[in-house]
DNA sequence: GCCAACGTTGGC
DNA sequence: GCCAACGTTGGC
């Protein structure tokens, strides 16, 4: 099965990928918006690539690289009663929402600014490139990731 | 902090 | 099922 590639955000406030060279691995939870499950339920897959992405950062961009260690699985901050991320509405028997697990990969020297990304050629139509692109998981082309990492390598 | 874009909610 | 109101995201 050919090896997918993602782009996932996160807010340095909140885990950067230093954090993830320390912790080597982490479960990616809290996701709650329905397209984004809809790919971690479904899509991410053992092996498959990951651009690590710093949002609401200065500057944001992409600042390393992970890969799926663990497929979709339930979120089990979903059934934490007073957790931020509880929702009542995800049973055990029926669970809402979805997390996977990434495991670190390499951590740039220095962040690819979106502004870089934008003016990259072969990243035009990068998800993330585009006006008002919200979605917090999104998927990336085999060119888009290799540009990326391409980038990464030579700053 | 501002604000545009987007997703969700809820009245009807 | 429509759509306005609202809340959130995220670049700047």
């Amino acid at each position: 099965m050919p090896r997918r590639f993602w782009l996932m955000k996160c807010e340095p406030e909140v885990y950067t990928i230093a954090d993830l060279e320390r912790d080597g691995a982490t479960t990616w939870e809290g996701v709650r918006n329905y397209q984004a499950r809809n790919l971690l339920r479904d899509d991410m897959k053992v092996g498959d690539g990951v651009l690590f992405y710093a949002s609401n950062a200065l500057p944001s961009g992409v600042t390393g690289l992970a890969k799926i260690v663990r497929a979709g699985f339930p979120d089990p901050t979903a059934w934490k009663e007073g957790h931020e991320y509880f929702d009542p509405a995800s049973t055990m028997a029926a669970p809402v929402w979805y997390s996977v697990e990434i495991g670190f990969v390499e951590r740039f020297a220095l962040t690819i600014p979106l502004a870089t990304l934008k003016a990259t050629r072969g990243l035009g139509k990068m998800m993330v490139t585009q006006k008002g692109s919200r979605l917090s998981v999104q998927p990336v082309t085999r060119s888009e990731y290799q540009i990326v990492t391409q980038l990464g390598r030579a700053t």
